[in-house]
DNA sequence: GATTTCCATAAGTCAACACTTATAGAGGAG
DNA sequence: CTCCTCTATAAGTGTTGACTTATGGAAATC
């Protein structure tokens, strides 16, 4: 859960995060879709989608050279679930 | 939201919501609770708490000379939602 | 099999930010 | 009024972590 938030808390990450909410998406669009945004490098966003993988906020999968990356809805639900448990507390 | 989930994205901050999740706490009480996990000082938590304030995860209300917060689930709300529409973009 | 594409890892740099001590200020208690 | 408690702010420091360039390796293309 630590490593959960500690994903989050970086705004890169979440930007990764939005990109890969539209579908399942190679690493080199993501580094497209965030080089759109501004300058940055494609190994700072290989960097990144390890953070989120170890989170396990997103899921990968190879395709031959490609590797297909996923928004992880159970990371998500998890995450979800624990900021509920702070409003309600049982 | 940017703001929020950068303040959730320290473990020190998070520790925090989940003291205040008991339920509206003084400063000092928190203070205290935290300090019971290992040496921090009471500045520090000042300086969360006050993170946390501009991203409206807690409310404070004067007492006194005694500052009373609690969580914000309006803000918590906020962050779920977020959370919410990239597991199930619309 | 050489080249090219795609992605990850290595190593090093720099700035943000989580801390510290010191201090200020506001409100009760004596 | 004075003292003491409670909390916030000021100022400075150190470390984490987000970046960079350089490189490695694996699969497609020619």
């Amino acid at each position: 859960m630590e490593a959960v938030f500690d994903a989050l808390g970086d705004g890169t990450r979440r930007h990764i995060l939005v990109v890969l909410s539209g579908g399942e998406q190679p690493a080199g669009t993501v580094v497209a879709a965030l080089q759109a945004r501004g300058a940055i490098s494609q190994p700072a966003i290989s960097q990144h989608l390890r953070v989120l993988r170890e989170a396990e906020l997103v899921t990968v999968r190879a395709e031959g050279t490609r590797r297909l990356y996923s928004v992880d809805a159970d990371g998500l639900a998890r995450a979800q679930a624990w900021l509920a448990a702070l409003a309600d507390p049982l």
